[in-house]
DNA sequence: TTGTTCGTAATAGTATTACTATCGTAATAG
DNA sequence: CTATTACGATAGTAATACTATTACGAACAA
């Protein structure tokens, strides 16, 4: 087991969160608020009294909600890259190389967690990303956002998947499109097993969990897709 | 040209908007006002100064600005419903019928307005439905607005599409999921061309309008899984 | 030792949001 | 003629999303 530290540029925060006790404390009690309460309901106050401390001085680090949810998440899309890189590094073949991206997309994996992360709970960012991250670009900031490169984990991810598509199927037009989706999807087929079931043929029920069955259905989409 | 009401159930609303003057306008200022602020910078307050009404009376019709979105998505997928079956219902060829129905739900008929709504600006409320739906749904309330039935206008359009699919593909293990994914793609593809064009290979700038290239690019999509 | 500077945190404040509640009155229905 | 509805007007509340100011403590210099 290694412990790895993902940084995150500095455009993402008025103050480094890694740099102190503080921020440490509000990336932690963030990730963990926003799982129970969801995007809408979180608020600075109720972050700054769940760690012992104040609004201002969230603010000293954050410039507001969506900043640090825009921060968190991109954490999450670097860590998914790093973790893509460290496991398939070595394969050669790529479509098995794409089946095993898909199997980390999916967090079909979890039981291997051979990377941790202190002070993160991934379990927890997780299921933030799911339900919260499309907020991150479903906004009329989008542009604003975009033009600052915040969303540069997310573009570099799907870039990454759709280079691996590129190689399986160089004829192939879709490759980011494809990408785009299934990371989407990947999301989406989970929440909806969830909370939505007659959305999607995944069973919250089954004798498989949820995220491998997410799995199955992205590689048979994709096998079919670039066969 | 025909004239089609698209009557949406009483759990939607406090009152029906479709039955006075002022629910109307609340109904097209509403679709026009989502467009221009976003729903996070939408108000009622901004809503009643609009149509020269008060916070108050809009209050009387929705109990807040997120069912008021349920409403207007709602009618969205009720529309679209109808359109597929009002333009496919004489179409044997599965195949044929699925892409047809694809070419609805891209908007890539968009020229064949056949069918007109009073008091709806459907391409404002596409635009609407493409940035805003999924935060009907991304939400902690979406188990409590679930429960109240507020999401079958999604899910019949849904279980359409997938019976399609499972009527060309019978063994196809995945048709709800699908149908889903693609619902979702068709909008997330557009809305990336418009503002994160990293993420995929559909243009704004080419010669063909965005709606055309989603509609060819799920088409691929769909065509090469269903084989 | 005293004084100054600096970063940080707590206090307090504001404008806006998301409602709710009450009242008056015009139109409309029975 | 009365009862209801429809709506506008006014007011009020608790919470949210910030911002501005002040207070405090450590570090360093004279």
């Amino acid at each position: 087991m290694s412990v790895v530290t993902i940084q995150i540029g500095e455009k993402y925060y008025s103050k480094d969160p890694q740099s102190t006790e503080l921020g440490r404390k509000i990336i932690s009690a963030s990730i963990e608020l926003l799982d129970q309460l969801g995007f809408e309901e979180f608020t600075f106050k109720k972050l700054a009294e769940s760690i012992g401390s104040t609004e201002a001085s969230i603010y000293r680090y954050f410039e507001n909600k969506l900043k640090l949810l825009v921060y968190l998440t991109s954490w999450y899309w670097a860590w998914l890259e790093y973790m893509i890189d460290y496991k398939t590094h070595h394969i050669q073949d790529k479509a098995v190389k794409l089946k095993e991206i898909i199997k980390i997309l999916c967090h079909a994996d979890q039981g291997d967690s051979s990377i941790d992360m202190p002070g993160v709970n991934t379990v927890c960012l997780r299921h933030v990303v799911v339900s919260e991250a499309d907020k991150t670009y479903l906004t009329k900031k989008v542009d604003e956002i975009n033009n600052q490169g915040l969303f540069m984990g997310f573009k570099s991810l799907c870039h990454k998947i759709a280079l691996t598509i590129s190689a399986i199927s160089p004829s192939f037009e879709y490759p980011h499109a494809v990408a785009s989706t299934i990371l989407e999807a990947s999301h989406q087929q989970a929440f909806f097993a969830l909370h939505l079931p007659s959305l999607t043929e995944i069973r919250r029920d089954g004798k498989d969990s949820v995220e491998n069955q997410v799995y199955r259905f992205i590689d048979v989409l994709i096998s079919k897709l670039l066969k």
